[in-house]
DNA sequence: ATAAATATGAAAATGATTTTCAAATTGGAG
DNA sequence: CTCCAATTTGAAAATCATTTTCATATTTAT
């Protein structure tokens, strides 16, 4: 059903030590001796379609992934900043709260696998 | 500075007049008679770019745009429903409320002036 | 070790978006 | 109203990220 290649470890390695947001061209310009950019390609369309990096359009029009760390966790929220990209993940009470009031009072079932809100982190702040 | 055309006054009733998610194509397709895809392109990444519509990549890989109603209120807390593409503004203490929390037991300080968050709507939900 | 299934990657194709540039339009000054 | 400089438009060409193709290489089970 599926294979394990050298190529998906070296890709996935990668991803996975990254804290923030990066490009195609980037994990391609770090990796290009010993995988493809088809490759690259391939693998992180699928990571998309599993949830387990997110893809987004970034102010300068470039398309960006980024790796949501491994969930032992229920909730999947996560706050990214602005400025360096990096996603925080939140695990705390306040999103299932809001999740309920959001359900009861706005008629509104929330997606809590993928959350995402954006600001400015306090590295970023001071 | 900036001229008036009919050609903007076209685009933008339209887009004030959708509710729900579209593409560029589904634009030129209504007013290719009036209005050239050059033309579109140009307003609509202007209007990205003072915030007014939202860019996102959809499940299907190709690029949405969506009018974000003109704010006489504070906040810009949006809904955006995973199926049907409809974002429902919501004007509501739980927002403020969560930003505080957010900011204060998080460190991290919330745009609210652009919070998406996605689930499934009411409608969609029956 | 063999074979079938799957994965890789270079090159070509695709297609959305951007650029170019000549012609048309706009809005202000006279 | 007329003229002009600034701005906008759009068709065609160019760009460039992403996808497809397909021959070759790799993986896994037997």
């Amino acid at each position: 059903m599926s294979y394990n290649t050298k190529q998906k470890d070296i890709i996935l390695d990668l991803i996975k030590k990254n804290h923030h947001e990066f490009t195609v061209k980037d994990i391609y310009e770090d990796i290009k001796d010993s995988v493809g950019l088809t490759t690259i390609y391939r693998l992180v369309d699928k990571l998309v379609d599993e949830g387990r990096i997110s893809k987004t359009i970034g102010k300068d029009n470039q398309t960006y992934y980024q790796y949501l760390e491994e969930c032992d966790h229920e909730n999947h929220f996560y706050l990214k900043c602005d400025n360096c990209g990096t996603m925080t993940h939140i695990d705390c009470d306040c999103i299932g709260d809001l999740s309920k009031h959001i359900s009861k009072e706005h008629k509104f079932k929330l997606n809590e696998s993928n959350i995402i809100i954006n600001g400015i982190c306090s590295k970023c702040n001071k």
